[in-house]
DNA sequence: GAATTTTCGACCAAAAAATTCGAATATTTT
DNA sequence: AAAATATTCGAATTTTTTGGTCGAAAATTC
């Protein structure tokens, strides 16, 4: 009925919500499979691996996010607003992917380096959406910003200060709230006008 | 520093933290221990077993949950309030304890059991309250309960229906809505007055 | 400084989990 | 409808994990 590009697929997303609870290490190749209502080793009919399966799910979750970044950017007009919505999508988005990393930790440098190259290539991207946004706001008559790539890496590094690490405790961190005076400062500045 | 009784709670706190994220199965004895920077070993010190920290979790829980209940109760005047602000405390920790139940139902009937013991003791704690609650509001002449011993069993069947079993779909169930018709339903009927 | 309490690392057996394999079943092609 | 191909599955195998033990070291108390 359907193809087999389309069953791996669905093996990615079934697989992916149970990843992005219990982390790779903690998720078994039994609990996609009978997820997914087959036997354990027709799985293997897709996918090499567990590692494989885990690979494929960073890499599709990191498109979703991509798109639905995209999308909240453009469904306002408002420089301010573009700015506000990208980074509260993309603040809740990174604290969902954290459950990700979960239990990789101890020894599987090799899932590090490749979520790590994943990563550094949504930098890069989300680099040029930043500048873009800033670019905008200053044609626009709306930001004072004279270098939209440098105010760019200024605003990314500080959005990094959001990316919780596993052994912060997520409860006193007020994640918002930084955010929102992130944005304060980020909009309206410390000096006096 | 510390006595060992106190130490064993502090083990209890940090295992049930655990628990309550991944379940008995998918906790492991050396994640409790590097959680608690300690060896393994040492854990076994206080603790005969995993099962026996589970235990004492699940206790330890039951007794906050109680506790937060009566303050809950306690914190406002109105029968109203009183039964809504109860009923609402009441789902949200029993949502949050679902957690625990899960990667149990494999085998060990043995927790299930405990569980089930536990669980029995806190019904018929909730029986009273509940009877108190409607008796009190009568009282006040704001309830139209004349067996508060009845109606109280009805309000707690009803409430159970919200006590998620693990093969519900979270997403689909809309507790909070389910939860304030049923408050509705609750304080006004269903009939023209 | 002896006695007691507490911690720890190395070790083990059992359980669990990933992966393989060959046979069975379904589907498509000829 | 037979041959070829694609897909599923259960049982078997290998690898890893994990709960728990034990005796020896620290640390603490007496």
């Amino acid at each position: 009925m359907i193809n087999k590009e389309e069953f791996r697929k669905k093996i990615i997303i079934t697989a992916g919500q149970i990843f992005s609870h219990y982390g790779f290490k903690k998720t078994t190749m039994d609990e996609i499979a009978s997820a997914l209502k087959m036997g354990k080793s027709s799985i293997y009919y897709y996918f090499e691996s567990k590692e494989e399966i885990f690979e494929a799910v960073v890499l599709y979750e990191a498109n979703l996010l991509r798109n639905e970044l995209t999308t909240t950017i453009k469904s306002v007009e408002s420089p301010v607003e573009k700015i506000r919505n990208y980074v509260f999508v993309r603040m809740k988005s990174f604290e969902k992917l954290s459950n990700y990393y979960n239990a990789i930790f101890d020894k599987n440098l090799d899932h590090f380096e490749f979520i790590e190259n994943i990563r550094a290539k949504y930098d890069r991207e989300e680099l040029a959406i930043l500048r873009l946004l800033l670019y905008h706001g200053a044609r626009k008559k709306v930001f004072n910003v004279t270098n939209s790539e440098y105010t760019a890496l200024a605003v990314q590094t500080t959005l990094k200060g959001l990316e919780v690490p596993l052994f912060w405790k997520k409860k006193e961190l007020h994640l918002e709230d930084r955010l929102n005076a992130i944005l304060d400062v980020l909009f309206n500045g410390i000096l006096k006008k």
